[in-house]
DNA sequence: GCGCTCGGCGCACAACTGTTTACTGAGAAC
DNA sequence: GTTCTCAGTAAACAGTTGTGCGCCGAGCGC
């Protein structure tokens, strides 16, 4: 998207050689995490010899850090067709759902690497996730920021929302993949659960009250 | 709690150096992630031979599970008291919050630990976590039971609230964790967003429908 | 076509890993 | 006081790791 590829026909060859690298990363991490994968490791599973790693990356957190980009570039989009699609509710909420359970189904290992590493062991792939989530979650508030119920709802109401929704998001997401591998609740139980607590934030939302004391239950 | 402890003096200096290994185990993991520690790295640490290691453990796993019990161990105690404490919801929210800054205060690499094994990679550690985490979920949807807003609430909607608040703790925790360590916002700004969220959610409890559909914004 | 660029290779290097083996010696058991 | 238990040791094992070096040789610009 940024950088210039000259169409040379060795460029091309680089670049596949550096996709298959990426690749062997990502499935690599399905069973590790990345502060434990040896650069020998991924060149091996690649066929190419350890030196000529180097060709491509710095370090495997360098590596690591090309994944967050790869990886979280693709959900941003469809999370934010799902958010805006709908304007009701309860169709939204579905729709939500359905695009991460579709996404996961698809990319499985994508959303395994962020979840995993988003608190991982390496700093800079987890300072790459956490601003790449922020921009994500201000993006989400933005978008709530157009319905009517978010009427007179300070900014940073809004982004503790967006908050909110993100880390649900991810949750979610993380919940899909385990329900995929046969650990945990199934599919349907995990989107069940999901739209449940979409809709009762759903609820708080309507009903919010920026700075009153809340009354007793 | 059940194992039995001979008062031997023998099987204390035992338990002190088991204790050693844990906790060298624990420091270790501020800057890494368990399936990157070496055996090896930990002995070192606390300065015996490699092959001490194995009179107390059988993996750097084995130690990782014994490490869950004993990091969520504590938080337990921790989070019912201050959910049971005050009735009134604003105060509650408060009392739970404060709780959780104390105990992320006290106990930092307890609650890396969980946050970063949580997805992490190793299988073991992370079901450990996931199961611990689990009846901890069951305990709090128990305890909000109690509450007069949970008349009519169906023991899985319960459940999913218990959920929603067992990983918005979680995710809590780890913001302070960062909060401490200078990364990411204040103290005070997790707090203040931790709070509203905790409102939002005891808004939504309040208006809660369980089974309608919800009307359109 | 000639020279240059540069992805990839082979090899060497020192450092490290987990695990086994036979052992020592302080303390328990009787 | 003698015997047994067992946490910890030292040494060796065969692998593995990241990184540096010089060298190809296919493809590029010209």
């Amino acid at each position: 998207m940024s950088s210039s590829t000259p169409h040379t026909q060795r460029d091309l060859k680089k670049a596949r050689t550096r996709r298959a690298l990426l690749d062997a990363g990502l499935a690599l991490l399905e069973e590790q995490s990345l502060s434990s994968i040896g650069l020998r490791e991924i060149t091996r599973a690649v066929g190419i010899s350890p030196a000529a790693f180097y060709r491509h990356f710095r370090d495997v957190a360098d590596l690591g850090v090309a994944l967050v980009e790869e990886s979280l570039g693709s959900l941003h989009a469809v999370i934010r067709a799902g958010l805006t699609e709908r304007s009701d509710d309860g169709e939204r909420i579905d729709h939500l759902v359905d695009a991460i359970a579709r996404f996961v189904r698809e990319h499985p290992e994508h959303i395994r690497f962020v979840v995993r590493e988003r608190h991982g062991g390496v700093a800079a792939v987890r300072t790459a996730i956490g601003s790449q989530l922020d921009r994500f979650a201000a993006e989400v508030a933005e978008v709530l920021a157009r319905d009517e119920v978010s009427r007179g709802w300070s900014a940073e109401d809004l982004r503790m929302l967006g908050e909110t929704y993100v880390d649900h998001m991810v949750m979610t997401a993380s919940a899909f993949l385990d329900a995929a591998l046969g650990e945990g609740p199934s599919e349907e139980a995990v989107a069940h659960t999901a739209r449940r607590q979409l809709r009762l934030i759903s609820f708080g939302r309507r009903h919010w009250i920026s700075d009153a004391a809340t009354p007793a239950p």
